[in-house]
DNA sequence: AACAGAAACTTTAGGCTTGAAGTTTCATGC
DNA sequence: GCATGAAACTTCAAGCCTAAAGTTTCTGTT
């Protein structure tokens, strides 16, 4: 926290850039915004053609991938959202009979969480027309545009690494 | 919204394109996981620095920028949050002294909503931290990178309009 | 075997968020 | 003037979300 001290005259390199850190700002409130358009249509869309969720979708969407089921942590690390909130969504789920918890072999602790044959068949119905909303509300992007696109998000990816 | 029927044998652009829309929906869920990597640090250390909230920032910086002060229902378009959403974090604030409800000039039925000095003081010592939290998150993103990216996400903002 | 610590979940308290319904006030047409 | 509808909020019920604390089970070590 006060390593740079040394840094003063050394090197005016980071420090004096300022209209880069301006432009950062800009990209952050622009992605957050256009984020947030998107989400909030989907949202409406799955609330009023579908009666659910977008926690919901995510969950089902991840399940769906699963063959074999997931893990109650594998879930709430892909879809980062803490271990508590999982546990919500998935009661949920289970009273609605499109998930189904069982418990893993060789492990008292663990619960596997797997669609039941209705939650394949919801989500199956759901997932054509989710994507081709996305790619409606996303038809400002050509194909070339997309793939520049997914470039510099990779690039944008938060630096993480001091886990502590 | 059907002025593409000449268009048949002479393009076969958007239809038989299912590569562009796998690659939206690529796109989509990268933007998504890149937003909520960088709003979970910034939340993270939001509340570990500033004892404070996401939403609450949001509002203190709209005000901020705000000179005479917010109707209730200009800050839940600007935030592009409901209005009962907004009653109840601005409850909070003024509970805890950053904000004050003042009465509109005639009109009874508005409220402007507006920093008090604690709140201006407030947000004025996280807002440059916050700038450098961004900057530094967003550090794989050179100037031209950023210049790149506002222009695309400007061209992936969604098509809305139809607005019934 | 017994203990310590880690792992996998659940529970809890509190805040965020929404859509819908309710209240008060304003604006407009008649 | 007065009624009707719109506007600006608030309230409500329900779900989402987090961090922290609690429970049970597992995995070493000694």
């Amino acid at each position: 926290m006060s390593d740079q001290e040394t840094a003063k005259a050394v090197e005016p390199l980071e420090i004096a850039k300022p209209d880069a850190a301006r432009q950062r700002l800009r990209v952050w409130l622009k992605l957050l915004k256009t984020q947030r358009q998107i989400e909030a249509v989907l949202r409406e869309r799955l609330r009023v053609e579908y009666n659910t969720t977008l926690p919901r979708f995510d969950v089902l969407a991840a399940l769906y991938r699963a063959e074999k089921g997931m893990k109650m942590s594998e879930l709430s690390s892909e879809l980062m959202v803490s271990n508590g909130n999982v546990t919500g969504i998935i009661e949920r789920l289970v009273a609605d009979g499109l998930v189904v918890r069982v418990s893993v072999e060789n492990d008292r602790r663990a619960m596997l969480v797997r669609l039941t044959r209705k939650g394949q068949e919801d989500f199956a119905a759901m997932a054509g027309v989710h994507r081709g909303w996305v790619d409606e509300l996303l038809g400002g992007l050509d194909e070339d545009a997309a793939r520049q696109l997914m470039a510099l998000l990779g690039a944008a990816e938060p630096k993480l690494g001091e886990t502590e």
